[in-house]
RNA sequence: GCCGAAGUGGUGGAAUUGGUAGACACGUCGGUCUCAAAAACCGAUGGGCUUUGCCCGUGCCGGUUCGAUUCCGGCCUUCGGUACCA
C-alpha cells in the first residue's frame, strides 16, 4: 500500500477494472427485483458542466446503493443529440452537425467515464441515429391514424433573419436569441400533437404521483389550467347570429353590460356598422402591429373600440354594446368575453374609461356595493342580486343554477376550458427527425408507408446560414414519388421539436437494440416504470409533461403497459457560485483577479456579487476536468454530495472541496498506518467487548443504520457523509487500536463499504488494501447488528419547567420511578426544585425528564 | 396578483414523530512540529454575563403545550414558477 493517496492513478485503474468486468451491465431477470434509475440525459454540447457532475453524482450513489442492496439495477446513459447548437456550429465553423455531435459525444463520454459513473454503456443511445428516430417516425404515423397528430395553420414566433420558427423560450424580450432581431407573428401550416386530448388524464393523475415534488405537480396543474364554466350565446340584435362567450362566472351573467371581442375575432369586422367601420379597421390594424409579447404585458393600456352593434343579454334581455378590446385573446376560450365590470377588474377599468354602465349582481356579506362609488371590482363571494329568479342565492350555488337555466333555454352549456394548447412540433430546422409525410398534388398529405421508414436525414447538405433549413433546397431529399399514385411529390422539410426525442428515450433504454419496433414489450414490462428519475427543475413542465403524454399515447397504442413513466422524481438544485466584476471589464474569472482583490487588467477594485447559477456569460464557472485533475473524481463527487442536500441549490466553495479532499486523505492515512494490524485480524464477537471497544463497535453499527436510512428514499447524502466523518473521527480517537484489532478492522471495513457509493474508486482501493481479492461490492450493503446498538446505560436530559438543568445517566432498563428519582437527585436540578412544589414529572423514555414546579 | 419553496452561528448546513438548537464541514483564533513555511496534528469557536453556573438566541408578532426550529393564526423578506386565461 502506498503511503500517499494518489487519485489520478487509482481512478484510472479501477475504471479499467470495472469496464473489463462489465460490472454495470443490466440483464432482464424476472427472478430479481428491478430498480430503474435514470438521470435526464444531456445535450452533447461538447463539455460537461458542474450541473451534470451534480446530477450524475446523485444518480450514481443511488444506483450503486440499490445494486449493493441486491436490486437488478438499470442505469443507462445516452444523448439528446438533435438540436440547434449543432446547426449553429455548422453555419459558423462549417463542420457538419453530425460530425460536430459525434465529436462532442466522444468527448463527453470520456468525461463521464473519468467520473467513475456506473452506467450500462451497452445501452447507450443517441437520438440522432436513424435506428432511434425511425421508431419515432413510426409512432408518429400511428398518431396520425388516431388523429393525435394533425396539421393546422397557426401563428408562431418567426425570426425573419434566421428564417425559422422559434420556441417561446428562444424569444427574449421579443427578439431572437441568436441574431437579436425582432420576432414576428407568422401564420404557418404546422404539425401538432393533440396533447389536449389527454388534458384531463394528465391533470387528474397528478393526484396519484406521491413520489413527485408538490411544486412540480402544482406547476403542471397550473400549466394545464383546467377551468370549469359555461359557454353562453348572446344573440346579435337585428341578425340571426349570436356571439358565443366562455365564462367561469355565469353567476354574474345579469351584470354583463357590454361585450369584448378579440380584434382577430371572425365577426369583428362584420359587426362594425357603417359609421364605425373606419375606426374598427384602424383599431384592428393597430393591435395587429403590436408584438404578442407586448400584447400580453401587464402595462399595456386597456383600449377598445365600439363596433356600433349590440347584442342581447340572454338573462336580462338588456341591450349590450359590442366592443373590440386589445386585452381579449383569440386563442383562449371563444375569443369573446361577456364584460361584467362590477365583478371583473379589467372590465371595471374598461367601463370607467369608456363610461359604460356598472351593474352590481353579487353583494358581499356585510357590505353594500354602490356602482357609482366603487373603486375596484368585487371578485369575491356574495349573494346574487338584480338577477331575477336567482336573487338571494349564494353565488357559488348560483353558478350551477344559471348553468342549468341556460342549458334548459338552449342559450348555453357547461364547458371546460384548458390553458394547455396542443403541442406544436414542427421546426424549420435541419438537425432533427424528419417528419415522415409526403405532399402530392393529386392525393394531398400522404403519410410515408411504415415499410419505407426511416426517412433519413440527408448528410450531403450545405449550410449557408441563409435561406432557412438546408433541407428546403435539397432536391434529392424533397423530390420523391407519391406512395399512393406514384406521381412526383414532395417531402415535408420540417423536422420534429427535439422534445419529441426526449419524450420516450427512457422507454427505449429497456431494449435499445430491438429492431422489430420502438420497444420490446417484455423488456418494457420488466423495467418500467422508472423507479427514480433525477434532473433539473427547469424541466418541471415541458419535458416531464410531454414524456407523460407520450407514455399514455404509447399505452393506447398497446406498446407499453404503464400509465405513468416516472414513479419518483427528484429535482436537484442548481450549482451556484459568486460572481466577480470590475467596473472597466465586466464579469471576471477568478484568475483575472490579483491577491489584493483587484482586476489584473486595470487594477480597479473587484466587486463580489451574490451566488448565481454557474454560467459562462457571468464567468462564474468551474471546469469539471480541471477539478478532477486537481483533486480526483472521488473528491469532486464527494463535495457535490456533501455541500447540500440534492434538491437545494449548491453553493460552490473551493475550500469546501479541499475539506473533502482532506477527509479522503485522512481516511487513506488512517488505514495506511494501521492496515497491517487489521489485515490478519478476525471480526469482533459482540459479547466479549467492554469500554471504548464496545463504544466504537456501537458507533460502527449506529453509522450503518444512519447511512442506510439517509440514502434510502431520503437522499440525505450530506448527513450520511457527515455520519461517516464522525465515525472516522471516532476511529482516530480510539485508544484500543492495538488491543482490539478486530474492532478496528470492522470499523475500517465499514467506513470503506459505506463510502463506496459516494467515492467508489478510493473505496475499491482501500478494500483491496484491507486484504480482499474481490471487489468492495461483493459482500453487498452492510447490515447493522441490533445487538450492537443496545446500551447498558442511557444519558437523559433533565429539564425543570422546560429548561435544561442537568443530565443523568441511568440504567437502560430503569423504570419511570428510578429515572424520576435520579433526576431529582441531580445537584443542579435540586437548586431549582428546592422550596417549590413539584406539580408533575414528565418522563420521555430514552430522552428526557421534565420536572414541572411552581 | 396567483401558485410553490425557503428564512437557523462569520459560511454551507444538522436537528427523521413536538423532547439537549447549532451534528458534520468550511473559516477564524491559539498551540505542537519546523531555521522558516506548507502539510499534518491538538485545542477554542452563537451572543452576553457577576462563568461549579446564569441570561438571551432558529425572520417578526401572537397562540397551543410540561416543552415549539418543528403545530396553529397573522405579518415581513428572499428565491422559483406563472399571468390581461375571461
Amino acid at each position: 500500500m502506498q503511503e500517499r493517496y494518489n487519485p489520478a492513478e487509482i481512478e484510472q485503474r479501477w475504471q479499467q477494472v470495472w469496464e473489463k468486468r462489465q460490472a454495470y451491465q443490466a440483464e432482464t431477470d424476472s427472478d430479481r427485483p428491478k430498480y430503474y434509475l435514470l438521470e435526464m440525459f444531456p445535450y452533447p454540447s461538447g463539455r460537461i458542466h458542474m450541473g451534470h457532475v451534480r446530477n450524475y453524482s446523485i444518480g450514481d450513489v443511488v444506483a450503486r446503493f440499490k445494486r449493493l442492496q441486491g436490486y437488478n439495477v438499470l442505469h443507462p446513459m445516452g444523448w439528446d443529440a438533435f438540436g440547434m447548437p449543432a446547426e449553429n456550429a455548422a453555419i459558423q465553423h462549417g463542420t457538419h452537425p453530425a460530425l460536430w455531435t459525434e465529436e462532442n459525444i466522444r468527448n463527453m463520454r470520456l468525461q463521464l467515464r473519468r467520473m467513475g459513473l456506473s452506467y450500462d454503456w451497452n445501452r447507450e443511445l443517441a437520438t440522432c441515429s436513424p435506428e432511434y428516430y425511425r421508431w419515432e417516425q413510426l409512432i408518429f404515423l400511428k398518431m396520425l391514424e388516431k388523429g393525435l397528430a394533425y396539421k393546422k395553420s397557426a401563428a408562431v414566433n418567426w425570426c425573419p433573419d434566421c428564417e425559422t420558427v422559434l420556441a417561446n423560450e428562444q424569444v427574449e424580450d421579443g427578439c431572437c436569441w441568436r441574431c437579436d432581431n425582432a420576432v414576428e407573428q407568422k401564420q404557418l401550416d404546422q404539425w401538432f400533437f393533440r396533447i389536449t386530448r389527454y388534458a384531463d388524464e394528465l391533470l387528474d393523475r397528478t393526484e396519484q404521483l406521491p413520489g413527485w415534488p408538490e411544486s412540480v405537480l402544482t406547476m403542471q396543474r397550473n400549466w394545464i389550467g383546467r377551468s370549469h364554466g359555461c359557454e353562453i350565446d348572446f344573440p346579435v340584435e337585428g341578425t340571426d347570429s349570436a356571439i358565443r362567450v366562455f365564462t367561469t362566472r355565469q353567476d354574474t351573467l345579469a351584470g354583463a353590460t357590454f361585450m369584448s371581442l378579440a380584434p382577430e375575432h371572425p365577426m369583428a369586422l362584420k359587426l362594425a356598422t357603417a359609421g364605425q367601420r373606419d375606426s374598427v379597421r384602424a383599431f384592428i390594424d393597430k393591435v395587429g402591429k403590436v408584438e404578442k409579447i407586448d400584447r400580453t404585458s401587464e402595462d399595456l393600456e386597456k383600449e377598445g373600440v365600439f363596433t356600433g352593434s349590440y347584442c342581447v343579454n340572454p338573462l336580462t334581455g338588456q341591450q349590450v354594446p359590442v366592443f373590440l378590446a386589445n386585452f381579449v385573446l383569440m386563442d383562449y376560450g371563444t375569443g369573446a368575453v361577456m364584460a361584467v365590470p362590477a365583478h371583473d377588474q379589467r372590465d371595471f377599468e374598461f367601463a370607467r374609461k369608456y363610461q359604460l354602465p356598472v351593474q352590481v349582481v353579487i353583494q358581499p356579506e356585510g357590505e353594500l356595493l354602490d356602482p357609482e362609488r366603487m373603486q375596484e371590482a368585487w371578485t369575491g363571494e356574495g349573494r346574487m342580486v338584480n338577477s331575477g329568479p336567482f336573487d338571494g342565492l349564494p353565488n357559488e350555488e348560483g353558478k350551477q343554477r344559471v348553468a342549468d337555466f341556460l342549458k334548459a333555454e338552449g342559450r348555453g352549456e357547461p364547458t371546460i376550458n384548458y390553458r394547455l394548447r396542443d403541442w406544436l412540433v414542427s421546426r424549420q430546422r435541419y438537425w432533427g427527425t424528419p417528419i415522415p409525410v409526403i405532399y402530392c398534388a393529386a392525393c394531398g398529405t400522404v403519410p410515408v408507408p411504415a415499410e419505407d421508414l426511416p426517412v433519413t436525414l440527408p448528410t450531403d447538405v450545405k449550410f449557408s446560414g441563409a435561406g432557412g433549413s438546408p433541407l428546403k433546397s435539397q432536391a434529392s431529399f424533397i423530390e420523391t414519388d407519391c406512395p399512393v399514385c406514384s406521381q412526383p411529390a414532395r417531402r415535408e422539410t420540417d423536422t420534429f421539436d427535439t422534445f419529441v426525442e426526449s419524450s420516450w428515450y427512457f422507454l427505449r433504454y429497456a431494449s435499445p437494440h430491438y429492431d422489430q419496433g420502438p420497444v420490446d414489450r417484455q423488456a418494457v414490462d420488466y423495467w418500467l416504470p422508472i423507479d427514480q428519475y433525477i434532473g433539473g427543475v427547469e424541466h418541471a413542465v415541458l419535458h416531464l409533461l410531454y414524456a407523460r403524454f407520450w407514455t399514455k399515447v404509447m399505452r393506447d397504442l398497446d406498446m407499453v403497459g404503464i400509465d405513468e413513466p416516472f414513479t419518483n422524481l427528484l429535482t436537484q438544485g442548481m450549482v451556484c457560485m459568486e460572481t466577480r466584476s470590475c467596473p472597466e471589464h465586466g464579469w471576471l474569472y477568478p484568475e483575472e483577479i490579483d491577491a489584493g482583490n483587484q482586476c489584473l487588467k486595470c487594477g480597479s477594485p473587484v466587486t463580489t456579487g451574490r451566488n448565481e447559477k454557474m454560467s459562462k456569460s457571468k464567468k462564474n464557472v468551474i471546469d469539471p476536468d480541471g477539478l478532477i485533475q486537481r483533486y480526483g473524481a472521488d473528491t469532486a463527487r464527494l463535495f457535490t454530495l456533501f455541500a447540500s442536500p440534492p434538491e437545494k441549490d449548491l453553493e460552490w466553495n473551493e475550500q469546501g472541496v479541499e475539506g473533502c479532499s482532506r477527509f479522503l486523505n485522512r481516511v487513506w492515512r488512517l488505514i495506511y498506518e494501521h492496515h497491517e494490524l487489521v489485515v490478519g485480524a478476525a471480526l469482533p464477537e459482540e459479547s466479549s467487548l467492554q469500554g471504548p471497544a464496545r463504544d466504537l463497535r456501537q458507533q460502527v453499527h449506529k453509522t450503518i443504520k444512519k447511512v442506510t436510512e439517509d440514502i434510502d428514499g431520503r437522499f440525505h447524502f450530506n448527513t450520511a457523509i457527515a455520519a461517516v466523518m464522525e465515525l472516522v473521527n471516532a476511529i482516530s480517537a480510539f485508544p484500543g487500536k492495538t488491543e482490539h484489532p478486530e474492532v478496528l478492522k470492522e470499523a475500517f471495513e465499514t467506513v470503506v463499504r459505506l463510502l463506496n457509493p459516494f467515492v467508489p474508486h478510493v473505496a475499491e482501493e482501500l478494500w483491496q488494501h484491507l486484504g480482499h481479492d474481490q471487489g468492495v461490492d461483493t459482500p453487498g450493503w452492510p447490515a447493522w447488528d441490533e445487538k450492537a446498538l443496545e446500551t447498558e446505560t442511557l444519558l437523559m436530559v433533565v429539564q425543570v419547567n422546560g429548561k435544561v438543568r442537568g443530565k443523568v445517566v441511568v440504567p437502560a432498563e430503569a423504570d419511570r420511578h428510578v429515572i424520576e428519582q435520579a433526576a431529582l437527585e441531580d445537584s443542579n436540578v435540586r437548586r431549582y426544585v428546592e422550596g417549590k412544589q413539584v406539580r408533575k414529572v414528565i418522563v420521555v423514555p430514552g430522552r428526557l425528564v421534565n420536572v414541572v414546579v411552581s
